[in-house]
DNA sequence: TCTGGGGTCCTAGGACCC
DNA sequence: TCTGGGGTCCTAGGACCC
């Protein structure tokens, strides 16, 4: 068979269930979710994970975690984040990258592997591709889903119809023909929203949309349409781009409680930007952008971002800023169901600027032998005790478990 | 006892400049 | 008194993904 291109995207069956089916045996053959919110908090989570077993009662992911608890009673409930499940990612990624460099991870349990080159090591591409599920599953006891197909989007397509622990091929040519029968649901990009216009032009599956040509779908779907249209008929991209810096660090947590005390609210806020400083200052970058979310009760949600001149990655700074920022957007009365605070636009610093004078050295250098020594919750009291110590100490304390 | 947390990409509109 | 057009940067928010 000849294969202009050869795209793999590698799928691992319900990772977080997976990998705690890895660490306790007994959740092996029961209905497992994997779910929860802020510190084990079960009452606003949701399902992060869930295994066969439980689907079958109607459990699927994003779903509220009560309203799966009701359907799925005998359900055995893990919260998230019991197992280190980046561990698995960086091993599956090992694994891949002894197959080619281009490995793109698009998500901890996704990949998309470029088999150019590759056929004089590990054979043709239907070949290689049994190898990468195989050598998966022997060294990490990870199932997995392979989809092959000469495009991105096409081997997406592929893992999912070859789920659970498959290998399926969409051979050059094939790929309208295979796609047809789907609802364009089955399209990576093409979400609810989009699915309900092309509805209602009585579009529902991939065929229909096929039929529909590229003009009428941009007519009714503006640029995005030609771009559903190329990549259902097979024409879409086959680029991987192996791993980028992330372009945005962000945290965000929903309260177990509504909170409406300014006070706490900044004790939040102080410990998210000590979190994202560190982060910035482990990848060694600067953020140039920081951006504010808050939802109310009745899930009203608001984002603001706004520039930092210069860019900074030191909790103090990033920790006014935010909550200078804050005390602008909140109104001052509602309660808030979430806090969200992040940083982008990441670059360099500028040098001489932000550490001239003694004061700022000194405190780089307490920032770096925090980061190097400490835990996050020891850092945290630590770079906290050195804020007030500062010139224009922060008006309220930050709350500690 | 409705609706998490972490991301990416795209668009639209305003400000500003030439 | 008039008032184009293009480029770029910035912010807000929508849609989507796992």
């Amino acid at each position: 068979m000849n294969w202009p291109t050869a795209i793999v995207h590698v799928d691992m069956d319900t990772f977080f269930v997976s990998v705690e089916r890895l660490h306790d045996r007994s959740l092996i053959g029961k209905p497992v979710i994997v779910g929860g919110g802020q510190d084990g908090d079960l009452r606003r989570g949701v399902v992060a994970a869930c295994s066969y077993e439980s689907r079958a009662f109607g459990v699927h992911s994003a779903m509220p975690l009560a309203q799966a608890m009701r359907l799925c009673p005998e359900a055995v409930i893990v919260p998230v984040g019991r197992s280190n499940y980046g561990e698995y990612t960086s091993r599956v990624r090992t694994i891949l990258e002894s197959f080619t460099d281009l490995v793109e991870m698009a998500s901890p349990d996704e990949a998309y592997l470029d088999l150019r080159g590759t056929d004089l090591l590990h054979g043709e591409p239907i070949g290689a591709a049994h190898h990468i599920r195989s050598r998966i599953a022997a060294q990490t006891g990870l199932p997995v889903s392979i989809g092959l197909a000469t495009t991105r989007t096409q081997a997406k397509i592929a893992s999912k119809l070859s789920k659970p622990s498959g290998l399926f091929v969409v051979a050059p040519g094939g790929e309208a023909a295979i796609v047809r029968p789907l609802s364009i649901s089955a399209l990576p990009g093409l979400g609810p929203k989009t699915a309900k216009r092309l509805n209602g032009a009585n579009i529902r599956t991939l065929g229909q949309l096929i039929d529909a040509g590229e003009e009428r779908l941009v007519r009714l779907l503006g640029d995005h349409g030609a771009s559903y249209y190329r990549r259902a008929i097979g024409k879409g991209s086959a680029q991987v781009t192996p791993s980028r810096e992330r372009l945005q660090i962000s945290t965000e947590a929903t309260f177990g409680d509504d909170i409406g005390e300014r006070e706490l609210i900044h004790g939040k806020l102080a410990r998210m930007t000590m979190k994202l400083g560190s982060q910035l200052r482990k990848r060694e970058q600067w953020a140039g952008t920081l951006t504010l979310k808050i939802r109310y009760p009745d899930f009203t949600t608001l984002t603001r971002r706004e520039g930092i001149e210069p860019r900074t990655n030191d909790d103090t700074i990033l920790y006014r800023r935010a909550r200078d920022f804050f005390d602008r957007v909140w109104d001052g009365a509602t309660p808030l169901r979430l806090l969200g605070v992040g940083v982008a636009n990441m670059g360099d610093a500028v040098q001489g600027d932000m550490f001239e004078d003694e004061d700022g050295r000194k405190r780089e250098r307490l920032l770096q032998t925090l980061d190097s020594i400490g835990s996050a919750k020891g850092n945290a009291r630590l770079i906290w005790g050195s804020a007030l110590e500062a010139k224009n100490p922060p008006a309220a304390p930050p709350e500690m478990e």
